[in-house]
DNA sequence: GCTTGAACCTCTAGTTACTAGAGCTTGTAT
DNA sequence: ATACAAGCTCTAGTAACTAGAGGTTCAAGC
């Protein structure tokens, strides 16, 4: 199967300008070309696209997918390094996740605060300018 | 009280070269300058940063502070506009938290279906090239 | 074989919220 | 008077794309 930039496109839900993005910094190998200079791709160029969108939606950075491409080119690699990406990125959004609830809560208060007393103005604005 | 913007940066714990950033983007009114043309902040400047810096803190995108600030410079706003303006980021967060809790249960199962069996190679990479 | 139009090409610039560096000038303390 | 920290402007870089201009190629229908 010989896939145009398109119907890779349609295939693994990635806008095309991202896919020419993705070649330029080296993240998919260059593609071959038509007779026209039009970009055709193998399935196993289409397989390492749906790796990557795979990888993005767990919110893996391009650099920590290359660091993955990278582990499963080299057949020589230690059997646990994916594992450790893995877990420091696990690491990374649990870290994110107890930031945002801190922050949710820090909202809640503000907004909650204004709700007990609609007459005056709203305290938003002034909770804002508080120095904490 | 009149800062350079040295002592700004210290009082408001913001980098110098973001408050020129402030300015150039209009989140700061332009400063008054010294007669060698180096800027000279007011306590009414200083308290606009402080908060700016605590709005960033709480995530609201720079966008979201012009909101508020233009809603706290108009003296005729409706009372409620910028607590709307705080629901709205409040429902952001509490989305980006939910998607994130998601994002850390897949992440546990590939790592978790890797630690079953030491024996073999790390699953993580098998898992990441499965097409959801 | 010719035409049409969708899909392709490259290149540049924009997005968000800053950060870093070059090369020069000003302020202040001794 | 001098030294040097702190200031100035301007340009470019970060992450991960997205959008648009202006031109070319492919494939289908006649």
């Amino acid at each position: 199967m010989v896939y145009s930039i398109g119907q890779l496109s349609k295939e693994t839900q990635c806008k095309v300008p991202t896919i020419r993005y993705y070649e330029e910094i080296g993240l998919l190998d260059k593609a071959q070309r038509s007779a026209g200079n039009q970009r055709r791709y193998t399935s196993q160029q289409c397989q390492r696209l749906h790796f990557i969108r795979h990888s993005r939606a767990l919110g893996f950075s391009l650099d920590e997918i290359k660091q993955l491409i990278h582990l499963q080119d080299c057949q020589h690699h230690d059997a646990h390094q994916a594992h450790d990406v893995a877990q420091h990125h696990l690491a990374d959004v649990r870290n994110k996740i107890e930031q945002l609830k801190t922050l949710e809560q820090q909202l809640l208060t503000m907004i909650d605060s204004c709700d007990v007393d609609e007459t005056e103005d709203c305290l938003v604005l002034k909770s804002l300018n508080e120095v904490s």
